[in-house]
DNA sequence: CGCAGACTTGACAACCCTCAATTATTGTGG
DNA sequence: CCACAATAATTGAGGGTTGTCAAGTCTGCG
């Protein structure tokens, strides 16, 4: 329990989230702001297993709002986080002041992966909305000592996931044009809204145009064109961040076919 | 050792690699090809743990000839793989047959982390030269009562190392043009070749035009076209796949900058 | 020697980026 | 509450980078 105590205290010290302090101290007046092991394993699709010795652990939520930074790329990487609610981004920010989008975790994603080989972050992680995140030391599943075995499982699958996806992501940016990288896009926000309990057919966007199209690697205004002319075709409706699905089959069939071999 | 034969005689079905059961054989007639836990902690750069009890693991080497297929994206993967000697290529192979190349591993590097998630793999690993690698089963560390926590921790770091790698391909593919494409891919397979103690100025590229550009998301005609014209201004001496690097400070620089905010 | 695969080079067109102007939305201060 | 500024989104015109198609050369291998 020290251990997590002095962890959190850290936690408070980034930049963005000078309320935590305030949350921690007031902790037991509010609902939700810990979380057992027995709450993270569940989330995270754990199977519970030798983890009993660790059921005094207590995780600490924190809260941001939005355009809140949780962390920026050189913080040192203490602990990871796993989304509890809300919405955010996650890009890299190069020499020259450039972001590109990374990806966008939600409800149930446990972001912070690309801290853990030097025990610094690389990529900076900002709030799309208003955000609460549960925070695991590394600690609790790094330590020698640590008994945290279905967890460590389980995060090494979830980074063996997110390499895969990254891969993909890559394989859509170098070769499928813009309608098609646009349609997948959507469709993939349809599906992770759906896995949420969310609708799948009409939704909000959080980021902006230009997050869409740091992502996808192409411009604000090739994403906004590409946008409007689904909503042309009668694919979509369009009212600036709010989109409806009307031809869920229609965005995947446009999918033009990758120049097949001769 | 029960467990590791077992493994052994399962990749031995993989396809391509069929003269493996030859070797296996033959094992003691052959220098290196088992490796002991102190050897592969050696190569991963561990430093020695709580593994003692381990000691009387064996790894076995698998060699394959230029060409053939390690594994196959659907393929069973019940051990990954540590790249001994020689030079490959990993893909991802879409439902038309067309092929992105995701990377190009070399000696020292970790292999097969996209088969952790679903115990299958995703991709597919082709060998570009003659070959050997060590075969390191899922048991060895992903066992509840595997010791082998060095090796666990550091698989995480070179998956979070992967993962941060792929997205700086990524903000490649997505906002830099050809040219400095091209150029970030020899200084990087340069200074890899350095890193293995072979020259950085003149080397063999194992792989074809149509793999480098499939890996940059570019075709190969424009990466033929920029090598040439990278000669052209004196960068470089190509001859089809002999590649000398004369300016590599040139090459650095040429990276035009990605569209600075205003 | 001949063939298949790999590489080079050219011409042309298309897709997407750049630049620019306008409209819509959000946030702020009087 | 309204006016104003700042951010976000839409749409158009034009040009550049890169993909497509095609022809020719080089290399390695049976």
């Amino acid at each position: 329990m020290q251990i997590l105590q002095k962890t959190s205290n850290e936690v408070v010290e980034h930049r963005g989230i000078a309320e935590i302090g305030r949350y921690s101290r007031m902790a037991d007046n509010f609902p939700r702001l810990w979380s057992n092991v027995e709450q993270v394993y569940q989330i995270l699709r754990i199977e519970a297993d030798d983890s009993m010795g660790t059921d005094a652990y207590r995780f600490q939520h924190i809260k941001s709002r939005s355009g809140a930074r949780v962390y920026t790329g050189g913080d040192r990487c203490d602990a990871i986080f796993i989304v509890y609610a809300g919405f955010l981004k996650t890009s890299w920010i190069d020499k020259y002041g450039n972001e590109k989008i990374l990806d966008f975790p939600m409800k149930g994603d446990l972001i912070g992966f690309d801290g853990i080989e030097s025990k610094a972050f690389k990529n900076t992680l900002v709030a799309l909305s208003d955000i609460e995140l549960i925070v695991v030391p590394i600690e609790f599943f790094n330590g020698s000592g640590s008994k945290a075995h279905g967890f460590r499982r389980r995060l090494m699958e979830l980074m063996s996931q997110a390499l895969v996806s990254g891969q993909k992501v890559g394989y859509m940016m170098g070769t499928l044009p813009a309608e098609a990288r646009v349609a997948k896009f959507l469709l993939s926000i349809s599906q992770k809204f759906r896995a949420m309990g969310f609708s799948d057919k009409s939704f909000h966007l959080r980021m902006t145009r230009e997050d869409i199209g740091s992502y996808l690697g192409l411009t604000l205004e090739t994403v906004s064109r590409t946008l409007s002319g689904f909503a042309r075709c009668g694919f979509i409706r369009v009212d600036q961040k709010y989109i409806e699905i009307v031809d869920p089959d229609g965005l995947k069939m446009l999918r033009r076919l990758p120049a097949l071999k001769r």
